[in-house]
DNA sequence: GAAAAAAGTTTGTCTTATCTAATATTTTTG
DNA sequence: CAAAAATATTAGATAAGACAAACTTTTTTC
């Protein structure tokens, strides 16, 4: 993630932990600490912390003990994260022949280091007759 | 990088000091940390950990305050590093059109993610009119 | 509604990679 | 060849991210 692009300021980690958020509230009315810890295999101390990083940004909303919901801006950013990921999955299976699950892999680490216009580029790259 | 590659077992930090050391001793007879402090961007406290790191892997060799060396099995590793970054750092340019010096940077990212099989499809892909 | 279970948090530790400041070695130079 | 300069290393500190163990809060269940 560069300075140019449009989210430029959390570290991939913490971006991995807006994506789960987003992910899985897609699935579940309620986002608790143990969905993300499971979502992302890491231990419930670890998403604990990393909440309240994402709370004092204000990318995310929720009082102790209870569960856990994107503000407007951080679903902004989840929403562009995602699109990244799922951009760069894409090209890897179509063009790579990826596996789903090593596109998933490898889209997690690389939709943190091209920035959504080079992500945009990529996802334009077709084999032409 | 994952199990089913050639190397698997380096951080992406001791990875980049292998090729930064191919890489300067193309230019130059002796490589010193202060080369590679240089050429990384680091201070040279930190080569020299990573020296120490390198060296009981017997990926390089040499003595306290002497001219640092790649071992064979060290100079195997680091090619096939360069030649994923060169690869990577070619479709970004030609494909995605970025710029040298950020084609570089991006690849120095990718190139410890994808395998070198992974790599060497991506740079098949090309536009066929 | 109290005891047990589940869920979440806090505390303290570990690892990796970096830095600065201080120290040590090697090389250069007068 | 001794002093100065350049180079390298060690020691100690910091930061991010994760973990386990201990503790707290909430929920469930009898």
């Amino acid at each position: 993630m560069t300075d140019t692009d449009t989210h430029s300021n959390l570290s991939e980690s913490l971006e991995d932990y807006i994506e789960a958020i987003r992910n899985i509230s897609l699935e579940k009315n309620e986002v608790l600490v143990g969905d993300i810890a499971q979502y992302l295999g890491v231990k419930k101390p670890s998403v604990s912390l990393a909440m309240r990083q994402l709370k004092q940004r204000e990318l995310v909303n929720y009082k102790q003990y209870g569960p856990i919901q994107l503000t407007p801006t951080g679903e902004k950013y989840a929403d562009s994260i995602i699109q990244n990921h799922t951009r760069v999955k894409n090209f890897l299976i179509t063009m790579l022949h990826m596996t789903e699950e090593r596109a998933n892999e490898v889209a997690c680490r690389i939709e943190h280091i091209m920035t959504t216009e080079e992500i945009a580029r990529l996802s334009n790259v077709r084999r032409k007759i």
